[in-house]
DNA sequence: CTTCCATTTGGCACTCGGTGCCATATACCC
DNA sequence: GGGTATATGGCACCGAGTGCCAAATGGAAG
């Protein structure tokens, strides 16, 4: 509904007011549903991350922890293939433009929360110690980074870039 | 200056009418300093950015990338032992306030932008490449989780907390 | 159908961050 | 001292976001 808006006109450009109208709801209606303005970009992710959740706690015990943060990650990703252009279009929002790239770092830290939740369970030690925090950063890191390089080389699947992202990862950046 | 209102304010409490009065400037003119509120907390960070330029410039040609990175990343976040309270106070700020959290985002870039193009240059890549950018993000996040676990924990050192992070994620995380 | 109650809606006014415009003050040069 | 550039800050404006409250809506019960 609103992403007309925001492709037409452009994210900053688009005001609420304007969104409200296009809805046909009044602005302070607008402001029940949404916190802000960017959380329109961002659905239902927190339901999603329930998912992500799921998908972790039905890893195998023995296999090694970087492993399946890659599998889990890669496989959370998965998008129905004609959905695709819609994502591509929801991600470079929230990539490219300013006030979505700042305000969804909110958004990033329930994402490392459900990473770094497995991370602990993994390596008995408390969520909020270093080394689960560390590795919820980093996947989130590599992740990002492999988003940036699916927007700009369209050629490539987002589950390859970031199945190999999160490899590289695993391997410690290292050359061999 | 501003900082005392924010201690006893709060951030979001503190109004930039409050700031400017304080600083004995008007209004407009604060805005003429600081492109934002947020920017306050942020001092000169590009300038030490280019310190950081130099410091990956000096590294031996033939040492491991991301014991490069570690050694530069470390060194980078030394600070004045007199100075640790206050750069304390204001990273207390910057990953705590969910304004400035949120915008700190976009000063990471140009963190980040500098590890990419170091780790660009040693790979034989582009800056905007796969790895370069995954490497670069990487390093940002286990940066911040061990700026998160030096917070948290008042007696370690915060350089001792980013030299091991740093090294497990060059480490790849593995158990070894 | 009507009455009653709960929930949803949205108008209004307000705060605050941020910006463009313009008059004035300040500083520096001749 | 005069003249010019630059710094200042007042003013009005925009847009996001919030508290308050009145009106609309929609069931359930009579």
């Amino acid at each position: 509904m609103a992403f007309e808006l925001f492709d037409h006109e452009g994210f900053d450009a688009t005001t609420v007011d304007a969104i409200a109208k296009r809805a046909g709801i009044g602005r302070r209606t607008f402001f029940r549903y949404f916190d802000s303005k960017n959380d329109v970009v961002w659905g239902a992710f927190t339901e999603q991350l329930d998912h992500m959740r799921e998908q972790f706690a039905r890893r195998p015990a023995d296999e090694p922890l970087m492993e399946s943060v890659r599998a889990v990650v890669v496989e959370f990703n998965r998008v129905d293939p004609e959905e695709v252009p819609r994502h591509r279009r929801r991600m470079e929002l929230i990539l490219r433009v300013p006030a979505l790239q700042a305000h969804s770092t909110l958004r990033y830290g329930d994402w490392r929360a459900v990473v770094a939740e497995h991370a602990a369970g993994r390596l008995g030690e408390d969520p909020g110690a270093l080394r689960p925090q560390a590795i919820a950063y980093a996947a989130l890191g590599v992740s990002l980074a492999a988003y940036e390089h699916w927007l700009a080389e369209p050629g490539r699947q987002l589950c390859d870039v970031l199945d190999e992202a999160l490899s590289e990862l695993a391997r410690g950046f290292s050359l061999n």
